[in-house]
This record gives C-alpha cells, structure tokens and sequence, in this order.
DNA sequence: ATGTTAATGCAATTATGTTGCAAATATAGG
DNA sequence: CCTATATTTGCAACATAATTGCATTAACAT
C-alpha cells in the first residue's frame, strides 16, 4: 500500500501547490477523522506549528483546488473534509447530504445520499444544491437509548 | 385594510414584546422586502437609528419568539426573513427551500417549495432540514438572456 | 548550487459578535 | 394623568474572527 504521506504530496504537486509542512499537516489532520473538522479545532490542533493566517490560506488554496470542501454549521462555522475522487479545481462533486449531529455536533458527509431533484418555481435556475441535516448520529442516537 | 404598522404592533404585544421604534423598524424594513435581509444590510439601513447591539438583540428577540427565521449564506452571513404564519417560539415551520442568486446574491424563500423526504444511513435520525439552492433567481435569469 | 517564485509568519488593521451597566422608555395600575 | 416597575436601549469595553501588506524563508526547476 501507498504511503499515505506521498499520496498528500502527490496530491498537492497535482494540483501545482509546493509540498510544504503545514499543507501536509491539515491534510493529515484531516484525513484522519471521519467526519468535517471544524476551523477553530483545525487552529487548535495545529497549535504553533502553523500561524492562524497561514491555515487560512492553506484552506483557502486547497477550497480552490477542490481538495477539500467546506461545510458551514448552523452557527456558521466552516467545517472542512477532504474530497472525493472526481473533484477539481473547475467542478466540486461534492452535493451529497451533510448531518450535523445535534449531540456530537460533528458533521458527517454522507456521500451515499444523493439530494433528490427539486421543483422550484418558473424562472429560477439552480446550480448547486446545499442539504444539511441536523439530527442524532447513528453513534449519538445508540448512547441515547 | 388594517394599518401595516397596526400589525406589526399586534403581533410584538402577542409576543410580549414591547412597541418600541427598533424593533417596530426591523418589522418594516423586513416586510418591505421580498427577500431574506442580511444583517449588514440591516445595520447599514437602520444607520444611527439603532445601536449596532440594539440591531442583535432585536434580531434574537424575534427570532426566539418564532416572528422571524435565520437563514445563513453560503458566506456563513445571517439573513433575515419574516416567518409565514403558523411559526411560534416553539416551533419553526420554515422548512422550505431557500435560494440563494449568485448574481444579485438575494436569498428567496420559496415557500411552495417542499424538501423532499430523505433516506438517511441506518442509524441516523434526522430532526430537521436545510436545504439551500443556489444558481440564479427569476429576475436575474431573464436579464442575463 | 543557485535563482526564481511561492508560501509562510508577523504586525497591524478591520470586521463581527458579546457583556455589563446606567439611562431611557413603554405600559400597567392607581 | 401620574407614577412605579420592568424592559429595552445605548454606550463602552472587551473578545473573537478574518483580512492585508510586507519582509523573510523555503521549495524546486535548472
């Protein structure tokens, strides 16, 4: 199996980015959660080793890119995960349904739930899809009972 | 027909809130509008007529008492809306669809519109919905053409 | 090895949201 | 109409979040 440090590498000269610590540093972070990981806990866990601009910046590049996606909460905070394959810079294919637990408060990409078609009213135009869910994860809804 | 700001009294005493001029302000310049009004926007309209506190304040006042709902952009800014009828303190009716123009960034609410039903994974149990299209809006689709 | 360009870190600034408290105001009751 | 009371407002201070410019550093192509 592929180490999982020159996948990331690979992934950023794809997509003409420079291999530099704190890019590989989020992606780590990141890609070792199972849900969005939120701006404030990336800042948190990153701690001294990255300024707080940099981070902005380096979320800010990887969003372009189509590396990572980001998912605003019911507060407003932008959570971030990376993407599937089939993402890019030019098309983001990432209109799958987001759940935001109510308990955890971790928000889960289900990328196995497609948003159905919608009827909007004569004239309107929809590009893009955006469904959050709030609820309790299947984690949260089993400690509950 | 029944004076406008009549109504708008009415329904701050029904809601134990005292008539005052910010509050009775925010009511007028919300229903003057045919789309969901961003904070900014308020605060830039109301000018030294209210305090920049006053405005939050106003604005979770009503929002606790189910008179006006929150809609965040795809920015992660707040916008407001004035809730159809049937909304309360206790419970929002406002899951319809909102959309959000990427050209005149208006955010409609279009209240005809239903979310679709969803299947979630096993396990999850969805409270609510939230679902934002965005794309272009009727006007600004015709002009566009 | 080195030159060029991209990326980072720092400082300063701006925007956004919150809290405590004194003064002002709405309204209920006399 | 006047007064008592509780709510609401406005101000000041503070806290947090985001952005910008710039000098320094680091990546990497040659």
């Amino acid at each position: 199996m592929e180490n999982k440090t020159e996948r990331f590498e690979k992934l950023l000269v794809k997509n003409g980015l420079k291999r530099t610590a704190p890019r590989l540093q989020v992606l780590e972070i990141l890609s070792g959660r199972d849900s969005a990981t939120s701006q404030p806990y990336l800042e948190q866990v990153m701690g001294k080793d990255a300024d707080r601009v940099t981070l902005y910046r380096v979320l800010q590049a990887f969003e372009e890119k189509g590396i990572i996606h980001k998912v605003l909460d019911q507060q407003g905070t932008a959570n971030y995960a990376i993407c599937s394959d089939g993402c890019s810079a030019h098309e983001h294919h990432d209109e799958h349904v987001h759940f935001n637990c109510d308990n955890c408060h971790k928000i889960y990409c289900l990328d196995s739930v497609k948003i159905p078609a919608l009827k909007v009213p004569v004239g309107f135009k929809v590009e893009h899809l955006n469904l959050i869910a709030t609820g309790l994860c299947a984690n949260c809804s089993d400690k509950v009972n």
